[in-house]
DNA sequence: GCTCTGATCAACCATCAGGTTGACAACTCC
DNA sequence: GGAGTTGTCAACCTGATGGTTGATCAGAGC
């Protein structure tokens, strides 16, 4: 069913978990190997690895190798691939809502002088 | 398991849809009704329905009642929540890294001077 | 009143996601 | 070389998710 194909989808999948942000949220004050990501969860270490893995595929995290270790790094950069799309729909909306504004405005000023009884309340028509 | 528990979850796991996020995008041009947010995808109206209850439990989304109709409402507010969440993240990845980047150029000079053979990679020390 | 339309609810099915345990690989240290 | 440490892989279980179809509800319009 092609779930999570593209990396915006992997992107928000692997911070819709709780745990997830918390590791991240962790990653970012420094670099933690895969036990000390584990330490505070009372999980197996292997859900954590799986929970990396998944911040992995997300481009969110890299692992370097230092021995038997395999330190966990933040890649913070792929945030803004979501603030990017945020933004975009936020702004979007915005500029929309001023728009309707303008237009509820005109509405009623126009009101006062036509007094037309069933004004259209143009829904989709902000193409 | 308690997934999606927090709003902020509910929030990322509502856009790791593709479909959703489509969904957001369509809306952010305009409210439409559900028959309108289903047209362009070939899968059921009642499995866009489904889609909606998520954006909408999710806070994303609101709905009124028009008739028969149940125009869809692009709520960006919401946005902010996910925001300042990644903000503060990356915020605090950078500072780390700008302070890794003092650190380096420290031990580099450091090292003209006194030639230790086994420099530390100092991680998770930068708490 | 009856029918048509728009949308949701309910039951069901297949797949995915997060967890577990057991095995094993890779590396360090004695 | 053998034991301990660190982490991943594989198989499995369970609950959630996304989809379907059928039934139903709420209004509009004849």
């Amino acid at each position: 069913m092609a779930v999570a194909d593209d990396e915006l989808s992997r992107v928000f999948a692997a911070l819709a978990d709780p745990t997830r942000r918390d590791m991240v949220a962790r990653l970012a004050v420094g670099d933690a190997t895969v036990g000390e990501l584990a330490d505070p969860y009372d999980v197996s270490i292997q859900a954590v690895s799986k929970h990396i893995k998944v911040l992995a595929q997300a481009g969110l995290v890299t692992q370097t190798k230092v021995a038997q270790r395999r330190p966990c790094h933040l890649e913070a950069e792929v945030f803004d691939l979501m603030t990017k799309w945020i933004e975009r729909y936020r702004q979007q909306a915005q500029a929309r809502y001023e728009r309707l504004d303008a237009v509820l405005a005109e509405m009623q000023a126009a009101d006062h002088g036509t007094e037309h009884p069933n004004p259209q309340p143009q829904q989709g028509a902000a193409s």
